[in-house]
DNA sequence: GGGATAAGATTGACTCCGCAACCAAACTAG
DNA sequence: CTAGTTTGGTTGCGGAGTCAATCTTATCCC
């Protein structure tokens, strides 16, 4: 339990704090951060919406208002898929690639300052492989066989 | 990075899931029943405002709608403090006691089960010290020195 | 083919909670 | 004693994200 504990006020922390410096260098939230992540890494720049809030930890509609607030500032685009009318991709533009890039820089280096100054390499790898055995981690780079449809 | 991806994830994960259980069978959320289980550890089942919102990992202001909630619903009342008009106690009930009770029959043993299915004890063990060197975890049982003022 | 069922996506209403601004009480000087 | 500063606490406003309901398109099965 303390475990539970523990990871909840250092997600509450550490959300607070990276959350006041991406929304002070680039308006964005560390949840918006990780979407682009994941979009700018995802093959063709663009996932169905479905997988994107599965691998962000959104339900569907959570993902629908996000991508709302991204498409408005331009970061990202809706694209139709021609073999399957129920499915729209979010699709990264290049704005959202810039902006990426921009938030990267500082948010990067201080999510690497908190974790170098707290544990070696060891302890980190350590750390990546227990948390992945909890419920709703290790979304990583799986989960996208089928991501070759088209247009 | 992947640390923190998968904080993020395993956080979102079995919030929403102990949300949903906590929800159905006490009507109350998982940050209620820390608020509430460290005020029923608190000595006299009370602490100030400020020192449980560190606790539990809230703002100040997120403190107060929180207790508005669970004094609403009769769990907690405060308490003015003699020596120090500014500050007010929270302090558990009978009820809100009561409320823990029944609500941590299920909860813990959830709880119990996510761990003790994915991790030996020393596995365990070594995720909680790992976490604890996180920002804003181990706010655990210290930080209450001058825990005793009057009325 | 034609009706049930499922899957992707969106919307409305709601809750939680943070920030910034604020008030009041308490220390700290000059 | 009075003026500034700090500390405890609350409130207006707004953002983020959930759930339940809904709509549309696919799929399954007879």
């Amino acid at each position: 339990m303390t475990a539970w504990v523990r990871l909840m006020g250092a997600h509450a922390a550490m959300t607070r704090s990276f959350n006041a410096d991406l929304q002070a260098s680039s308006a964005i939230t560390v949840t918006d951060f990780e979407a682009l992540r994941r979009l700018a890494a995802a093959d063709g720049g663009r996932m169905r919406r479905v997988d994107l809030a599965v691998a962000v930890g959104l339900t569907a509609s959570g993902m629908t208002r996000l991508l709302d607030g991204l498409e408005r500032a331009g970061a990202v685009c809706k694209e139709h898929c021609s073999s399957d009318a129920r499915v729209t991709y979010a699709a990264i533009t290049d704005a959202g690639r810039a902006l990426l890039h921009a938030a990267a820089e500082s948010h990067l280096s201080a999510l690497a300052a908190v974790f170098s100054e707290r544990f070696s390499p060891a302890e980190l790898d350590q750390l990546v492989e227990l948390l992945g055995r909890l419920p709703g981690a290790e979304e990583d780079a799986s989960s996208c066989p089928g991501a070759a449809a088209e247009d």
